[in-house]
DNA sequence: CATTGCTGTTAGTATATGCTAATTTCAACC
DNA sequence: GGTTGAAATTAGCATATACTAACAGCAATG
C-alpha cells in the first residue's frame, strides 16, 4: 500500500464511484469525468496496471485490483469524512463541501483520519447521504425516477455525479432536495422530461437526468413526516 | 496569486522560516532543509524567479518578492492553524502534529482556512509557540542559550527546525520543555556543551544546539509559577 | 599567490503528467 | 459484407520535478 500521487488517487476514486453507480468503467468515461484527454488517461492507466492497481479486461473495462479497491475505499472514506467535518463542524454549506474535500482527501495521514473519525463520532454517511465504504443505503432505496406520482419520499442520497456542479447543488438546496427531507411526487411528464415535487418548502421540478441520480426511500402514508420538524 | 504546486509552496515556506530565524537563505540551505539535490534546487529557483516569487541577490541570497512573501505567509498560517487544530481539537500530541500539518497545509481552500480559524477562535500561536504571521513573540523573548543560570524561564516557542525530528520533540515533551512550562536554569557547562534545567517534573539537560532553538521568557522571582497549575 | 573546498551551475537523464494530431480497432448498423 | 463512428492507441511534444557526474567560481587559508 505505497503512497500514490494525487492523480492516481483521483483515478482510483473515480473508478470506485463508477463501480458504485453501476456504470461501466472505461477509459473514455474517466477522460470525461476527470476532464483529461484520452491519451493522458491511456498513459496513466498503463502506469496503474504496471503498479497493480487496475486490470483491463478483454472488453476494455477497467477493474480495480484488490489493492486498488482497498486504496480507493480509503480515499472515499477520507473524502466523505472531510465533507462531514466541513459541513457539521465548520458550518460550510453541504452543497459546497465537495470541492474543498476534494483537496483534503489527499492530504490526510492515517492518524488524522482515525482521530477525525473519532472526533466526529464515526459518521456513516457524508452530507450528501453517500454511505462510507462498508456501509450501504437501505434496501428499499430507489431513484427518484422510479418513484411514482402520489408517493411521498425521503431523500437518502444525492448521487456523487451531481456534486461536481455547485450551481445545480445550490438549486437542490434551495428546493430542500437534500438528505432527510421529504417530498411528494406530483407528476412525471415525458414531454418536459421532468418530475414535479412538492414539499413543505414549496413545489419544485427536476429534470429526468437529475432525478436519476437522486436516491430516495418511499415513506408509507401513515408515517409521513413523522420525524420531520 | 495563482495556485502553486506543493513543491513551490514548500520552497516558499522554507524561505519564510529561514527569514524568521534570521538565517541566510541560500540555495544550499534549501537543499539541506528540503533534502533535495542542489541541481534540483537550482532549477526550481529558476522557475520561481521566472514566476516572480523570489529574487536572487548578487551575493546569491534568495529574497522573497512581495508576492512570494504573501503566499509564504499564507502557507505558514495554514500550517500553524492545522497544527493547532490537530492538537487542540483532535488531540494528537503536540510533538507529532508537524508532520500531519505538513500535508494539510497544501490542501486548504481559503474558505476552509477562514472557517477553521473561526472555529478555533482565531488562535495566534501554534502548539509549538510559533506565532502566526502578523503576530510576534513578546519583546523580551530570548533563546535558552542566552538564559543565565539561576533564572527561571517560561518556554515560549520551540524553534521550527526542531520540529522535523519527532524523536527530539518527544524527548522535549517528556521533560515538559514545551510552551507555557517553567524551568529553572541550573548551569551551562561548556565541556558538555549542554544546559541543565530543573522543573516541577524533574531535571533535564539540553545540548547547546537545541537550546539555541528554544525561545523563553525570563520570569521575575516574585512571579514564579504564578499561573502554573 | 596558489591551493582547497564549498557553492553554484551545466550537462545529461528519468519519470509523471499533460496536450494535439493522426492512426488503428472494432462493433454496430445499413 | 462493407461502411461508419466511437474508442483506443501511437507519435510527437512540453513542463515540473528529480537525480548523478562534471565543472566553474570564489573565498578563505596556508
Amino acid at each position: 500500500m505505497t503512497e500514490h500521487s494525487k492523480v492516481i488517487e483521483e483515478y482510483l476514486l473515480t473508478l470506485y464511484k463508477l463501480n458504485r453507480a453501476g456504470e461501466p468503467a472505461k477509459a473514455v468515461t474517466l477522460a470525461n469525468r476527470l476532464e483529461t484527454s484520452p491519451p493522458t488517461v491511456h498513459a496513466t492507466i498503463l502506469r496503474m496496471q504496471r503498479d497493480g492497481l487496475v486490470n483491463v479486461t478483454k472488453t476494455k473495462e477497467l477493474a480495480l485490483t484488490k489493492e486498488g479497491q482497498s486504496i480507493a475505499e480509503d480515499i472515499a472514506y477520507r473524502h466523505n469524512l472531510s465533507e462531514y467535518f466541513l459541513c457539521n463542524t465548520l458550518g460550510i454549506p453541504w452543497y459546497e463541501v465537495h470541492q474543498h474535500a476534494h483537496l483534503l482527501e489527499h492530504a490526510m495521514t492515517p492518524i488524522v483520519v482515525e482521530k477525525l473519525a473519532e472526533f466526529l463520532g464515526k459518521p456513516e454517511f457524508c452530507p450528501h447521504g453517500t454511505p462510507m465504504p462498508g456501509t450501504e443505503l437501505p434496501e428499499n432505496t430507489i431513484t427518484l425516477m422510479e418513484a411514482q406520482p402520489g408517493m411521498t419520499v425521503e431523500v437518502a442520497m444525492i448521487g456523487e455525479v451531481l456534486e461536481d456542479s455547485v450551481d445545480l447543488m445550490k438549486i437542490l438546496h434551495e428546493h430542500k432536495v437534500m438528505p432527510g427531507k421529504q417530498h411528494k411526487v406530483i407528476e412525471k411528464t415525458e414531454v418536459m422530461r421532468s418530475i414535479s415535487l412538492e414539499s413543505k418548502e414549496g413545489p419544485s421540478s427536476l429534470p429526468f437526468h437529475v432525478a436519476e441520480k437522486i436516491f430516495v426511500i418511499e415513506i408509507p402514508k401513515d408515517k409521513k413526516r413523522s420525524i420531520q420538524p
